[in-house]
RNA sequence: GUGAUAGUAGCUCAAUUGGUUAGAGCACUUGGUUGUGGUCCAAGAGGCCGUGGGUUCAAUUCCCAUCUAUCACCCCA
């Protein structure tokens, strides 16, 4: 006899039929992205105003700048064969028929801003930070979303080699100052020329006497088109070649091995750890010079070494771009990896909008009353609380307690018939009935007694 | 883009050899107390068992696809 199924969630408790003829759609989040809930904001802060602070410290000027741009721009800055480019850009051909793209990175925006505003008519250097998100479609992972925020500094018409350390250092501190410990790796990759000529060698050594064959497919290509990334591979026999290849820091020409001398001189100074890592080059094709990225240092270190930030000098882009030559340099921190180290330290966070005092009320005329004596509180500036929409007393206890203020005042019927208030104590549950005239002594009274 | 694993309530997790009302703890709402929080007690609400298809009398359970998440690669912050 076959059993007839009714299914459950159509049936209600009494027997009726749940309509459920419109369904209502519920919508996700799209992939890779993330929100950012208020228990997890207090890290953010911390993170933010760190960044901010220091910005400031150094000289550094906030600045927005859109977060669309022309296709172009990221083209044409950060190399049409970066992976950036080619396969991580959110980009779109907008209603005018533009092709438009979402930032993946702000260097490139940062550039066309300064160039724009002729800033270069500034007294220089000019000296700017970003707090903003960056958009790349790649698939998401541990540490990696397709929106992110970066911390970006970037310092335009400044060649010295004290603008490529301050930046390092400014990092450093950074990470430092929020418990964290960090890894910084530097390399120079030199000037145009001095990189051709290293380029040379690099394939001259590929090509000697079979090596060639012992690369992956993907460093056969780059060593035609892209020889530097050679470098950066982590096939195992690619690893095992490029530990004799020749290191670029060899071929520097005497103005980038100075360059690069100085700031290696000014981090010793400033006791700035810092590891050199010959094979470092960055994916991105202005760079020039200092090149650096920065790791957590883990003792128990779990494989995967996920990049905090990153950054170096640019020299060549402004005038690319169409401005007139400037040297540059810049570098960006990852805020939500920031966060998360930050996290997994387990930080204590200071509470700062713990408040002293909560103002309930019972019944409409003393909701008006309470409405009115809150505002003349906090004018007075009291760190005080409210739930005006409750009616009930219990349950406005119920969130003073969890606001954890140290006194409660209740003001209802019975109390404006008196012009008087009760003030409770919230830890002893003490209360004493107190004259309106003198709330703000008796308040300010055993605030001060609590200290 | 490639590979591995997973998806049940807001959260953390049970259960099912395919079967009739899918459970618990925490959290939430209400009441016990129509003017008193933290503890306690009671009740309630909350599930397209990720989505779509297939097999079956019957699928949350088996099969396929897909989406999403996590992890690794690529690359990066």
């Amino acid at each position: 006899m076959p059993k007839i199924n009714f299914k459950k969630k159509n049936i209600k408790k009494d027997g009726q039929m749940k309509d459920n003829g419109k369904r209502k759609r519920r919508f996700a989040r799209l992939r890779g992205m993330r929100d950012v809930l208020p228990d997890e904001y207090k890290y953010w802060n911390l993170v933010l105003c760190k960044a901010a602070k220091l910005a400031e410290t150094y000289s550094f000027n906030r600045i927005d700048i859109p977060v669309l741009e022309q296709m172009d721009l990221y083209e044409r800055s950060s190399g049409k064969t970066s992976d950036i480019v080619t396969k991580e850009m959110f980009s779109f051909v907008d209603k005018s028929g533009d092709r438009i793209a979402l930032r993946p990175e702000a260097t490139p925006g940062m550039v066309r801003s300064y160039i724009e505003h002729g800033m270069f008519n500034l007294p220089q250097p000019v000296k700017l930070f970003l707090l903003g998100p960056l958009f790349r479609h790649e698939k998401p992972q541990s540490g990696r979303y397709r929106q992110h925020n970066q911390f970006d500094l970037e310092i335009f018409g400044e060649s010295n080699p004290a603008a490529d350390a301050q930046l390092i250092l400014i990092a450093y501190n950074f990470f430092r100052e929020l418990q964290i410990e960090v890894q910084i790796q530097i390399n120079s990759i030199g000037c145009e020329e001095c990189r051709e000529e290293y380029c040379r060698q690099l394939v001259e050594f590929y090509k000697e006497r079979g090596k060639r064959a012992k690369l992956c497919n993907d460093c056969k290509k780059r060593l035609a088109k892209n020889p530097l990334r050679l470098l950066d591979c982590k096939e195992a026999p690619c690893i095992e070649l490029k530990e004799e290849a020749p290191q670029i820091v060899d071929s520097l020409c005497d103005n980038c091995r100075n360059h690069f001398i100085k700031v290696l001189e000014y981090l010793d100074e400033l006791d700035v750890a810092y590891n050199l890592d010959p094979h470092l080059v960055r994916g991105l094709d202005y760079y020039n010079k200092t090149v650096f990225e920065i790791f957590p240092l883990n003792s128990e270190d779990q494989g995967r070494q996920i990049s905090l930030g990153g950054g170096g000098r640019y020299d060549g882009l402004v005038e690319q771009m169409g401005g007139r030559p400037t040297p540059a340099c810049g570098f960006g921190i990852g805020i939500e990896r920031a966060v998360s180290q930050v996290k997994e330290k387990n930080i204590p966070i200071k509470e700062n909008n713990k408040a002293d005092i909560f103002l309930a009320q019972l019944g409409e005329q003393a909701r008006q009353k309470a409405m009115v004596l809150f505002e003349e509180l906090r004018r007075a500036g009291f760190q005080i609380r409210e739930a005006f929409t409750k009616d009930s007393l219990r349950s406005q206890l119920e969130i003073a307690n969890r606001m954890g203020v140290k006194f409660s005042l209740i003001l209802g019927q019975k109390e404006i018939m008196d012009k008087t208030i009760l003030i409770r104590d919230m830890e002893s549950g003490i209360q004493e009935v107190v004259d309106c005239k003198k709330l703000i002594l008796e308040i300010e009274k055993r605030l001060n007694n609590g200290k």
